[in-house]
DNA sequence: CTGAAAGCGCTAACAA
DNA sequence: TTGTTAGCGCTTTCAG
């Protein structure tokens, strides 16, 4: 039964011209204070809200972010979407604004989708993620000027709204660790998908090994999917002066080197020390227990949201990106 | 640089009144075929669409529904909220809708929450998943007519828009498939965290065991920590009498089994057939292969929208709820 | 079939 | 400090 509550009903509620009531809510200083509270016992009475198509209208802000959602894999979907859409929208709320999901149409490029939503002016600004060294969507907002913020670094050129994972650091001291368990041959397990993460892990990889003076392998998988990795795996272990230290360049591809093992009869954390990335819960059932980074999910977010309403709120755009910690956690399969 | 284009501008740029730009938008049929044609390039060309919030204001429409989301604990994510809000988001694309995801804040309930919303309209309705018995949400709603549509079964007296899937009748098929590979002592695994999905699968437990007969226990985890869940297992493996037949609640329940089942010697598939319900991604990785139920998450996405659509468009609340079959996955653990 | 006028609910500028 | 006036961009009467 929502009564339509407008304004001017609580202003005749109150007493008052509804001009107060506008005070009360935008501009309560200039109230005289008994006049404020009175007038904010009939406003909370009520239940009033102001609407906010009428409020958007009027102010030109929609109080709405629009997070472009990754496509996802149906066969392999992000298992950390939930955890970080749920950070997105408590850092988003808290500051008053809503989280809406945008998703390209059928035959819809997302930089037409984002368009659709600029030109019907039903958001502030965007949110993205798992952005590509070189991608078109914030080639896109850029030169749009609309206002966004990503989770990945964006190329120089753009905006530097950008927040991420150190994983280049993350994984050095991943190596350090091998290292300071007196492993001398290691090897890095990663997903040639072409995503900067897993190059930064990489990256991080040849660094911590080139420090350390050890000897690392590549191993590369093609694709993202469960047999494929396995079976990489298992050449990877079966192949003579096969590595003692291996860093997965997710969890998801650990999962893989667990099956992987237990089809060699080699014992993780005993035949061969494993450290990953990403710290998805499923992990929890693997014995030995994984030793990985999590990534700060809720930092991300409330940075991200922090970094977007600066230049939506205020018009300033940072100068530069951010760069996190991730967060190891060890476990036994690092031996 | 979003050069803020109106109605007016289009008007101008196609030289004719305004009227005729909101008609070819909204009453098409009342254009001279030629005229329409024309202005709608023109339309096209300048990318013209309308402000969101100024229809809205005139027409009482958002075009905008609120998901709200589920509590997600952050140890134990549910890994297939990326592929049903990918599900909802493409089916409320299809028909111009999009989804704002709304959490209550720190101290708010989730009826607050929904009535902020509510007040401000800035959403024609609701989509709610993780329905419980006796669900406050839903009772807040129906109570204060505000138009919804649930993934779960309501109750009796509420609004029957809701969507489930029949996991009843998709485990007594599981059951009888173990019926028909022999089995006589098996067995259901199931979490004792009161929801109501979980009590359905039990039931259909249950009842494929009166029907064919068999003799079957019920074991319950108290909660759905990985650790509680495999020490729970192994205890149910290792009475004696122990099943040869397991149908676990949830394939997270499922991952659990399989840690056991090696902790115990016992391979699942030979010495222990196993079905489970979900088909979460991850269980690709297991070896045997897991034999499990799938759920038709586009469909359930598509039949929630249509279905909350038909009130808020139409006024017509559905009389009766729809149960979607599960899509029985047969793999190797079942023996 | 197209043009003029009114008003959705709100806020910001001004007047009292 | 409060009340009055105008107008955000659009759609929907109503005349032409």
């Amino acid at each position: 039964m929502s009564t339509r509550l407008t304004i001017e009903d609580v202003a005749r509620a109150a007493g008052v011209s509804r001009q107060t009531i506008s005070n009360a809510l935008n501009a309560p200083h200039r109230l005289k204070a008994e006049t404020l509270e009175r007038v904010s016992a009939v406003i909370e009475e009520l239940g009033y809200r102001p609407d906010q198509s009428a409020r958007s209208l009027k102010s030109g802000t929609r109080r709405i972010i629009a997070y472009l959602t990754p496509e996802d894999d149906p066969a392999n979907p992000n298992p950390l979407m939930g955890g970080f859409l749920e950070a997105v929208v408590a850092a988003a709320g808290e500051v008053g604004y809503r989280i809406l999901l945008l998703r390209p149409r059928p035959g819809q490029s997302q930089e037409q989708a984002i368009d659709e939503l600029v030109a019907a002016r039903t958001v502030d600004g965007f949110l993205l993620s798992d952005i590509l060294r070189d991608d078109a969507r914030v080639a896109h907002l850029a030169a749009q000027g609309v206002p966004f913020a990503a989770f990945g670094r964006t190329a120089p050129g753009h905006p530097q709204t950008w927040v991420d994972v150190d994983s280049v650091q993350a994984v050095i001291d991943l190596v350090g660790l091998l290292a300071a368990r007196g492993h001398r041959r290691v090897a890095f397990l990663g997903s040639s998908t072409g995503q900067p993460w897993m190059d930064d892990r990489r990256e991080g990889f040849l660094a911590g090994v080139r420090r350390h003076g050890m000897s690392g392998q590549e191993f590369s998988v093609p694709g993202d999917d469960p047999a494929g990795i396995v079976t990489a795996t298992r050449a990877m272990l079966t192949a003579r002066n096969r590595p003692t230290g291996l860093v997965a360049g997710g969890d998801w591809l650990a999962l893989g080197v667990y099956a992987a093992a237990r089809a060699e009869g080699l014992e993780i954390g005993r035949d061969l020390a494993l450290v990953s990335f990403d710290d998805l819960p499923v992990t929890a059932f693997l014995q030995p227990a994984l030793t990985t980074v999590r990534l700060p999910l809720r930092r991300i977010a409330e940075a991200l949201v922090s970094r977007l309403l600066q230049i939506v709120e205020e018009g300033v755009t940072p100068q530069a990106g951010l760069l996190l910690p991730g967060e190891p956690v060890i476990r036994e399969s690092l031996g």
